[in-house]
RNA sequence: GCCGGCUUAGCUCAGUCGGUGGAGCACCUGAUUCGUAAUCAGGAGGCCCGGGGUUCGAAUCCCCGAGCCGGCUCCA
């Protein structure tokens, strides 16, 4: 019999013929013996499938093994079934539904089984004896229907036979010791090969995520191939504890809330106001720049404005809203149809375009409860707002020059960019298939006339038009909720915004968001958990402290002070011990401590020290003043006076 | 909004079996006057998240609610 070949793609670009039926190991053995014995899994079309994946004809194939990257995948696939093989030893009664790797580790759901975090130690025990014992992981099939009898108790591992292999004959299992589980793979060969491994926390989840369906316990854990790297990763969670925001703002007295007040509605003491302020007039200074007109409007408004640009029908329950006598009012979500309005104040010419409006505008919205968190998700907040009036021709302009300031504002605070492409998104859109794909085309462009690596999200866009959103990765590499550059056909519709042509004819502009910072309450979250509390100069609510030895040199410390009276600096001034002065210092978070004694008040001069440690005597307080003005105008991401001094 | 956990002094946290609540730091007072990461002593500070219940008696047990935390869902 003769079998029949297909086609296979490899990375290189080569293709290969392969009899029909091949697996992806088969094709691995085909390239060469080796590959062969070393393939754990395959990257098929761009989706990581177990070896004995058949390839189809003109597919796309990578061979994965251990050294790639994706093996960690597989390994950590391979430990949710470790950890519910335990789980099972411990709680047979346990149903088990669906157990993905992710990408810091893996998650197992399940139904019938509450653990707390001694039921976790328990089954973290059970684990380590079953990666002990070294348990081959072997890969077999089972008929549709048989396996619909398997799961007979199990409505939700029969759910995923229905839907997820609702044409297929057959369905593979993988087993473990005496452990069986529905599952595509891939795995690695043993349990053995998981080298460390750890259960991080137990909450909940939704099956399907859908919010309707069975609530069902989830169980996050994590999985290495060393001790090692678990430690690393182990590390780096520790090290983002101690700079969450809600800590330090604690610790530093930048924000609060209050119960009395209301959640999500944090207040501002004069230490995070001082970086608030420090942070407005850096988007102040921006938005000059780039010709953004400031703009106010109120934060109340009869809520026809919402039904009138569409978003009462959709967001009425994410309002703030009341009847008030014959009307009905509402707190504003959103601060671009007053802007819109100031633009339709009169009769706009082409040539008045582009008109760009910005405002600080505080917006309100009535997030979930369970989503609100520190200054990251409020109810309350203040956007870095703006909105481009244009015409269709100066879209490119303006979004290039949006994109790189965007660039040089994440550089300022030392943050790289992820950039991606929100494209349509089918279900969740309005106006016609050629807006979008010019208004694609267009944002396309601009990403690929810059300079800038960017990436695709497909379906990812706003209802209204695609956008350019941007990432910001802090010093620890986590990445944060940045920038965004919007395309808006939509509400320049709805609210019947023209301007005249060159033609005499009426036009409609296309509308751009805009937001650098977002936030500002969420890019101070941001900020806070960058620096880690430790702010650069310019941003630090105290710039420096001055440290008096002793009570005999507070007059002169008060008199250095006063000579850097255009900073926020303050005087220790207590009767406490110089080492302890300088710890509090620190605790503080002072970028610069000026330690005078009877050395510094004789020749007029500080010792200056930073959180870094260094130090530097002798230091005459109009340099060091110059220094820090340099600093603090520049917008430096670093406080570098000491060594600058050092060695001017 | 849903599931689970937590809530004790300004902060971090102990509090046994149901029998009138403690520590460290911070704060105040006094002493100390100090040269680069915590001087010593004393004092004050509590609606034990709120409401209801069980009990002779509740921080502790039960019910309801709020806030926070971890997820899920959502994010114009």
């Amino acid at each position: 019999m003769i079998a029949l070949a297909i086609t296979i793609r490899l990375p290189d670009d080569s293709t290969l013929e392969v009899p029909e039926g091949s697996t992806v190991e088969d094709v691995a053995y085909e390239i060469g013996e080796g590959l062969g014995r070393d393939t754990v899994a395959g990257e098929l079309d761009g989706e990581l499938v177990a070896k004995e994946e058949p390839v189809q004809d003109e597919s796309r194939l990578r061979i994965v093994t251990e050294s790639d990257d994706e093996y960690l995948d597989a390994l950590r696939h391979t430990c949710a079934h470790a950890f519910a093989q335990a789980l099972l030893r411990h709680f047979p009664e346990a149903k088990l539904t669906i157990g993905p790797w992710t990408d810091e580790g893996f998650y197992y759901d399940i139904a019938e089984a509450d653990l707390d975090r001694e039921d976790l130690d328990r089954i973290e025990e059970e684990m380590a004896d079953i990666v002990d014992a070294d348990h081959p992981v072997e890969r077999f099939s089972m008929k549709r229907t048989e396996a619909e009898e398997y799961y007979e108790d199990n409505p939700f591992k029969r759910e995923i036979l229905e839907n997820e292999a609702a044409g297929e004959e057959e369905v593979s299992f993988y087993q473990q010791a005496e452990f069986e589980d529905l599952c595509k793979g891939p795995h690695v060969a043993s349990t053995g090969e998981i080298g460390a491994f750890k259960l991080l926390q137990v909450s909940s989840a939704y099956w399907r995520g859908d919010e309707d369906r069975e609530t069902l316990t989830r169980v996050y854990g994590t999985a290495f191939p060393t001790e090692d790297e678990l430690e690393d990763f182990l590390e780096k969670r520790r090290k983002a504890k101690e700079r969450d925001h809600r800590k330090i703002g604690q610790e530093m007295g930048i924000f609060q809330t209050e119960e009395l007040v209301g959640p999500g509605l944090p207040l501002f003491g004069p230490e995070g106001t001082a970086i608030y302020r420090e942070l407005e007039s850096f988007a102040e200074e921006i938005n000059a720049e780039i010709g953004h007109e400031y703009v106010r409007s109120p934060h109340l408004y009869r809520t026809e404005l919402w039904q009138k640009t569409g978003h009462y029908e959709n967001y009425i329950d994410d309002m703030f809203h009341w009847e008030q006598g014959e009307r009905e009012f509402a707190l504003k979500p959103m601060n671009c149809p007053a802007h819109s309005l100031i633009y339709d104040r009169e009769t706009r010419s082409y040539r008045d375009l582009p008109i760009r409006y910005c405002e600080h505008g505080t917006v309100y919205r009535k997030e979930q409860h369970g989503e609100l968190s520190g200054l990251l998700r409020v109810w309350g907040f203040t956007q870095d707002d703006g909105h481009v009036f244009c015409r269709p021709d100066q879209i490119e302009d303006e979004v290039t020059q949006l994109l790189e300031t965007a660039i040089h504002i994440l550089d300022v605070f030392d943050m790289e960019a992820r950039v991606a492409l929100a494209t349509k998104n089918p279900d969740k859109s309005i106006g016609s298939d050629e807006i979008w794909e010019d208004s694609e085309a267009t944002l396309r462009q601009v990403l690929e006339d810059s300079d800038l690596d960017w990436e695709l999200e497909p379906e990812d866009a706003a209802f209204y038009g695609p956008k350019i959103d941007m990432k910001m990765v802090d010093a620890l590499g986590r990445e944060w909720d940045g920038p965004t550059i919007q395309l808006d056909y939509n509400l320049p519709e709805r609210l019947d915004l023209t301007y005249r042509g060159e033609d005499d004819e009426f036009h409609r502009p296309i509308m751009i968001h805009r937001a650098f910072l977002g936030s500002f309450e969420r890019f101070m979250a941001v900020v806070i958990e960058h620096f880690g509390g430790n702010f650069p100069p310019w941003l630090a609510p105290e710039q420096a402290r001055v440290l008096p030895i002793s009570d005999d040199h507070v007059d002169y410390a008060h008199e250095v002070a006063d000579e850097l009276g255009e900073f926020r600096v303050e005087v220790a001034d207590r009767s406490e011990t110089i080492g302890n002065k300088i710890r509090r210092g620190h605790d503080d978070n002072v970028p610069y401590m000026m330690i005078v004694g009877d050395d510094e008040a004789e020749a007029g001069t500080v010792s200056l020290r930073d959180h870094e440690e260094r130090t530097l005597d002798d230091v005459d307080i109009a340099d060091f003043a110059e220094m820090l003005a340099d600093e603090v105008e520049n917008r430096r991401a670093q406080a570098n006076a000491v060594p600058r001094l050092e060695h001017a």
